[in-house]
RNA sequence: UGGGCCAUCGCCAAGCGGUAAGGCACAGGACUUUGACUCCUGCAUUCGCUGGUUCGAAUCCAGCUGGCCCAGCCA
């Protein structure tokens, strides 16, 4: 005990003295102990997309671990393309994701690779196993392969081309490569062993034949192959020390590591697998999705309820956002499922300081100040951020007639309604104290427009004399720029689940509302990225597609939380 | 019923034999020219279960239970 205390005194100062530090994940654990046991010198990761669809926030999660450990080690990072097999692949991707990763922020210098482009060195690994007795050519057919293969608890059986001579393997391996089989014809498979308990190890296919055009080697090939075997012939040819991955493939690391050993690389990498960031409610799914876009329910792979990178983008979240997001998520082996809010919080968190607050009435109803001139309009001052002096602030126009949110009158107030009601006062933010007097209807006896009283003495919303409970904002009628704000909510049906019993997804009818508004006069000229705060609505940006000088178009990013909730 | 992996608060997640960090969410309260923000306060006598080892176990051992992944010439 006194000893302890003695110790643990000089310990916290050095604590309080240092950043704050944040426990080590798994993987950070395995790479300190690989650098003090020497067994790499130097730290490289990868991000290895094939480009077969967009990136969405699971990907991020991948990047920017990888990018993360490469910066946190002093180490380096690479994009490479994992484009081994031309059926799924399309150019159109690769532009996809390379926009997708630079906007993350994760950079890769001049490491941009493609797997494709180690297709010699992928060949000569191939012949070098065969020359080994490691491969063999097999011209079973698919079917036949999988008969072999075994079951679950059953083990397989070897092939009848398993213990063709090395001179027959090459010269057969070398004629595929010529195009004298046709697709299926024959494969080259890794000689492992047909009984093991790990399916993968069960004479994998390595090569198999393909006459198509690939997108980076173009007709130069047509033997492409396989993921198990590729990968880590990618990685030792790039030098990459930690290859992370998903949880997925753990069961593919026996053979990685068989692949590395037999190809005799000089530093094999190691393999780590993490648990994917999934996100509860969320549609991820790239036919699902595509079922989305297809059908119009969405505006495109970037539409700002999807969770793609480029869905994310669009709907105004920062790279900042989705960083801490991923960050706040953290790295473990167990599957898992974050929740919508903390995403949310994370934007917030990161918009509060950043951008402007200003004034928007998404649904507006007129009022009138019958006591102000009539045909007078004043400027008034407002900061354009309260916790950020920096951000400055500026002047904007008040007259008799506004703009105020039909949310913040009633003229039945429910039990503490603190906003507008007939005889009530409030505070107009930056404006004047105002009391309502009364209202106008329409023939159904709806309101049309809110009559109230100012008083002078409190120009920019100060009084000596009496508090105000509640503070509105609103925006001056004749100098409001029309505009159209897009309030999104999940596309799922949160109650509900994500899928309905038939598979289809369970969609959120209300997940856009357009809503015809008004903004203050500063904002002309917005265009995107530009975020905001629309005050006491929520953050928005200015939408990057539809936006025009004309007529601007908003998107709202989030919500601000509200502990307000009348019956 | 072969193999691999996982199991700590509603959701993430530290913890690595010395007596349960933190964040999100949530609930109170203070403050407030945003019912926001900020600030306080509360939120696992308990770590899937059952035994065992130990002075001491979320941490070690055994058995069980539950979940995820694998039988593409996809990645």
């Amino acid at each position: 005990m006194e000893e302890k205390n003695l110790t643990a005194a000089p310990e916290t100062a050095a604590a309080e003295a240092a950043p704050e530090k944040v426990s080590r994940n798994f993987i950070e654990t395995i790479i300190d102990a690989d650098l003090r046991d020497g067994v790499y010198d130097r730290v490289m990761t990868r991000f290895p997309p094939e480009p077969n669809g967009y990136l969405h926030i699971g990907h991020a999660k991948s990047i920017l671990l990888n990018y993360g450990l490469a910066q946190e080690y002093g180490g380096k990072f690479n994009l490479r393309f994992d484009d081994t097999n031309p059926t799924k692949e399309k150019i159109e991707f690769v532009e996809s994701i390379i926009a997708d990763v630079n906007w993350l922020g994760a950079d890769y210098e001049d490491r941009l690779f493609y797997a494709s482009d180690y297709f010699p060195q992928m060949y000569e690994c191939a012949v070098k196993l065969i020359k080994k007795g490691k491969a063999f050519v097999c011209d079973l057919s698919a079917e036949e392969i999988r008969a072999y293969r075994g079951t679950l608890t059953e083990p397989g059986k070897e092939s009848p081309y398993r213990n063709r001579s090395v001179e027959e393997n090459l010269e057969l391996f070398e004629r595929m490569k010529n195009g004298e089989f046709a697709d299926g014809e024959k494969v080259l498979r890794a000689k492992i062993d047909m009984a093991s308990p790990n399916i993968n190890m069960r004479d994998p296919v390595i090569y198999r034949v393909a006459h198509l055009t690939h997108h980076n080697t173009g007709d130069a090939w047509c033997i492409y192959p396989m993921y198990d075997f590729a990968h880590p012939i990618e990685d030792a040819v790039e030098g990459v020390t930690h290859s992370i991955c998903t949880l997925e493939f753990e069961d593919h690391r026996p053979l990685y590591n068989w692949v590395v050993e037999e190809c005799e690389f000089p530093h094999p990498p190691k393999q780590i697998e993490f648990a994917k960031l999934y996100l509860k409610n969320v549609v991820t799914g790239k036919r699902y999705i595509k079922k989305l876009v297809e059908e119009g329910i969405v505006d495109g792979w970037d539409d700002p309820r999807l969770v793609s990178i480029s869905g994310l983008r669009r709907r105004g979240y920062t790279p900042e956002s989705i960083r801490a997001f991923v960050e706040m998520s953290g790295i473990s082996k167990a599957q898992s499922i974050a929740e919508m809010p903390a995403l949310e919080y994370c934007i917030r968190e990161d918009l509060k300081l950043k951008v402007p607050r200003v004034m928007a009435v998404l649904h507006p109803l007129r009022l009138v100040i019958d006591n102000y001139p009539e045909g007078q309009t004043e400027m008034l001052e407002a900061s354009n951020n309260t916790e950020n002096p920096e951000l400055g602030s500026r002047q904007i126009p008040f007259s008799r007639e506004l703009y105020i949110e039909q949310e913040d009158f009633m003229e039945v107030p429910v039990k503490k309604y603190f906003r507008l009601f007939p005889g009530n006062e409030v505070r107009l933010m930056n404006a004047y104290f105002v009391t309502c007097t009364g209202v106008d209807k329409d023939g159904d006896g709806n309101v049309t427009c809110v009559h109230c009283t100012y008083d002078p003495a409190t120009r920019g919303g100060n009084s000596d004399t009496r508090k105000v409970k509640g503070t509105i904002h609103w925006v001056n009628a004749p100098t409001a720029i029309r505009a159209t704000a897009r309030l999104y909510e999940n596309i799922v049906d949160e109650e509900k689940g994500v899928y309905n019993e038939d598979g289809s997804i369970n969609l959120n009818p209300n997940s856009l509302e357009e809503c015809a508004c008004f903004v203050e006069p500063s904002l002309a000229g917005a265009k995107a990225p530009a975020r905001f705060q629309f005050v006491r609505n929520g953050y928005f940006c200015v939408d990057a597609k539809d936006d025009a000088p004309d007529h601007p178009v908003y998107n709202r990013i989030v919500s601000l939380k509200s502990s307000f909730k009348p019956v």
